[in-house]
DNA sequence: ACGGGCCCCTGTTGGC
DNA sequence: TGCCAACAGGGGCCCG
């Protein structure tokens, strides 16, 4: 589930479910899921045996549970140095299921724990998906050391509008490539880019040299009011790919105003949803309510 | 520094 | 009915 409302759903099913548990046993049963993590399956089920997961965290589109040790579980966060770090792709899927359920298709790692008490299950069709465990750097919020480079999100106290206004002033691009580029802002994937540029009025072709300190505010904020709104609903999903922990699917998507409705009428205008191909994916927009200026 | 193109995968959908 | 291309919410990497 890929963007920052989706994964915040299921970081709130870790933080309920999870956190505070003590991992018995970790099975990777498809490699590709942890080829991130260096030293490869057999360390990272030895490195996570006999940990208790203290708390769910959450960047942008990624996820993490600091690792702790079952005696100084009370006094959590005192000594955590690593955390399991995840990011779920495309198709990736954290579920907490009993341990005795149907193994899914598309299952790649399961976590049991010590309480016998319900899995960890990482799910994932199309691999896209990852976990591993990572040191936490030491500096601010304690954050993964392999995504340090990934700039806060906007729900976030530390993201700093100001900072994010002058990145995007010196940059030389368009404003939706901005918007999903990681290193500017987290979080923000095709569909709360269009989404927020639809109520912001803004073409995404923008070069971001052009827009005002007021106009970049605007965009922020409609990103920001999206995402609310999104996680209120439980999030956006087409099928049950995307899920909570629990296996249900937010239902966003019906308030959804231009992303996957090409030709249907503009909510504001009346005119139709254009959908136009980028950056090897698709964009959709309202040409009429989202006129190029300024290029 | 930036954009384009390709790759990594599996599955669904729609046109012919 | 079958076949095949296009497409799907992710990011990384290489090249010019």
């Amino acid at each position: 589930m890929p963007e920052l409302p989706e994964v915040e759903v299921v970081r709130r099913g870790l933080s309920r479910w999870v956190a505070g548990r003590t991992i018995a046993q970790a099975e990777v049963l498809h490699a590709r899921a942890i080829r991130r993590h260096v030293p490869g399956a057999a360390e990272f089920a030895g490195r996570l045996a006999g940990r208790t997961l203290v708390s769910a965290e959450r960047r942008g589109k990624y996820l993490w549970m600091p690792l702790g040790d079952p005696e100084s579980a009370s006094g959590a966060g005192s000594g955590s140095s690593e955390a399991l770090l995840a990011h779920l792709g495309m198709s990736g899927q954290l579920l907490v299921v009993e341990p005795g359920s149907p193994v899914e298709k598309h299952l790649r790692v399961r976590l049991s724990f010590d309480d016998d008490g319900p899995e960890l299950r990482f799910v994932d069709q199309r691999t896209f998906g990852h976990l591993l465990v990572a040191p936490l750097a030491p500096l601010g919020r304690p954050v993964p050391e392999p995504i340090v480079h990934i700039a806060a999100d906007p729900l976030e106290e530390a993201f700093d509008d100001e900072v994010f206004a002058v990145r995007l002033s010196v940059r030389q691009t368009e404003i939706k490539r901005a918007l999903l580029d990681q290193s500017l802002i987290s979080g923000v994937g095709n569909i709360y880019a269009d989404e927020a540029l639809w109520r912001a009025r803004l073409h995404g072709r923008t070069p971001t040299r052009a827009l005002s300190r007021r106009k970049t505010g605007e965009l922020l904020a409609a990103v920001r009011e999206v995402m609310g709104e999104a996680l209120g609903q439980g999030g956006t999903s087409f099928d049950s790919l995307y899920v909570n922990v629990n296996g249900e699917s937010g239902y966003f998507d019906r308030s959804l105003n231009v992303y996957g409705r090409q030709g249907e009428p503009c909510a504001r205008c009346g005119g139709p949803v254009l959908r136009e191909a980028f950056m090897n994916r698709s964009s959709y927009s309202c040409p009429r309510c989202q006129p190029l200026v300024g290029s």
